[in-house]
DNA sequence: GTCTATAGATCGATAGAC
DNA sequence: GTCTATCGATCTATAGAC
């Protein structure tokens, strides 16, 4: 028979600790009280415990961020367009700031060294979705990559400002600065 | 008697372990290993533990900004070289972003509730601070607050990203951008 | 597939000798 | 001030019944 909880809703719930408590802050019986499993069924869907839960949750991340952001970045013939469907799915997904971000979290520790190669690879991904969007948009390569890091960065450094403050609206803020900074880079091409 | 390491080496010794480990994932046994201090040294210089180690690193790191970096921006009587001054500080503690910032990783999960108060404050120290350095050169109030916030973020995002990346040049040019932009805004001031 | 029971390891914290 | 020994709690992981 099927799970109690589909697979994806005990992932998603066992990413809602993860983000919460950190890996190590994370324990079997908070996983149990999450998603109503017991230790027998955790090991039994996860094999090799956490570390497979962590695997499955970074996965589901990615996954949500490949439909949500990635996709719509590659397919979109509308560049100024797609940046604001990526603007506003970040801004819903983390939740105004009051979100954060798994994978920019366990890249600082807790379990760097395992899952170091997806980590990256998530980030290099969506940096080169969004360069290649800006490309379109008749931006030069080596100013597509910077603008594309630099969001990046403005969207992680909005995360932790936004906690370390307790102010979504940091996180707000600079959502905004990136897009303005976008749309004023692409309408300079446009016009050009 | 004296400790066997100075007080403050051993708070510097745990603090590492916190910015490599985590706080739930720094053990006794790795910080008695890391200062030399057994437990019953560790529980004589800190009688409530782990959680006294965090506030003694806390303000360790805090005391450093303080003297390195806020005091400086308060007291230079010249914007332009303050901010230089801050920005290879910060460069020089990060190690180009190879070293990540402990409140800000800490403000993400891991002990939040605990410590939320002290991070904020630090966090708040350092934007006032650099606004009101920037409020001297002649930038209005609020752009002041905005740039400094801006700055706060690249520099944490700028972390974040090295560290995901394990790439320090992301870190470096988060710095190189935010330290141009206010050099801009600073000298669109002094001219007029 | 799920549960309970439990083993085995580690952790946080204390007590007492030096 | 430092150490060792140790207790009790918690955690990961396994075994076996249903």
């Amino acid at each position: 028979m099927t799970l109690r909880m589909t697979r994806a809703e005990a992932v998603a719930a066992i990413g809602e600790l993860f983000r919460e408590h950190g890996y190590h802050g994370t324990s079997y019986g908070q996983i149990t009280a999450a998603t109503g499993l017991g230790k027998g069924s955790l090991y039994n869907h996860f094999p090799n415990g956490k570390e497979d839960m962590t695997r499955a949750v970074l996965d589901h991340v990615h996954a949500w961020f490949e439909d949500n952001v990635f996709e719509p970045l590659d397919a979109s013939p509308n560049p100024s367009e797609a940046i604001d469907h990526m603007f506003a799915a970040v801004r819903s997904y983390f939740r105004s700031g009051r979100r954060l971000c798994l994978l920019g979290a366990f890249s600082l520790y807790d379990v760097r060294t395992s899952f170091d190669e997806e980590i990256a690879a998530y980030f290099t991904r969506w940096v080169k979705a969004l360069a290649a969007c800006l490309r379109r948009g008749g931006v030069s390569l080596k100013e597509s990559r910077d603008l594309a890091m630099a969001v990046m960065v403005d969207i992680q450094g909005g995360l932790v400002m936004a906690h370390a403050l307790d102010d979504s609206g940091v996180f707000k803020s600079s959502l905004a600065r990136s897009a303005q900074t976008l749309h004023i880079r692409l309408d300079a091409c446009a016009t050009v």
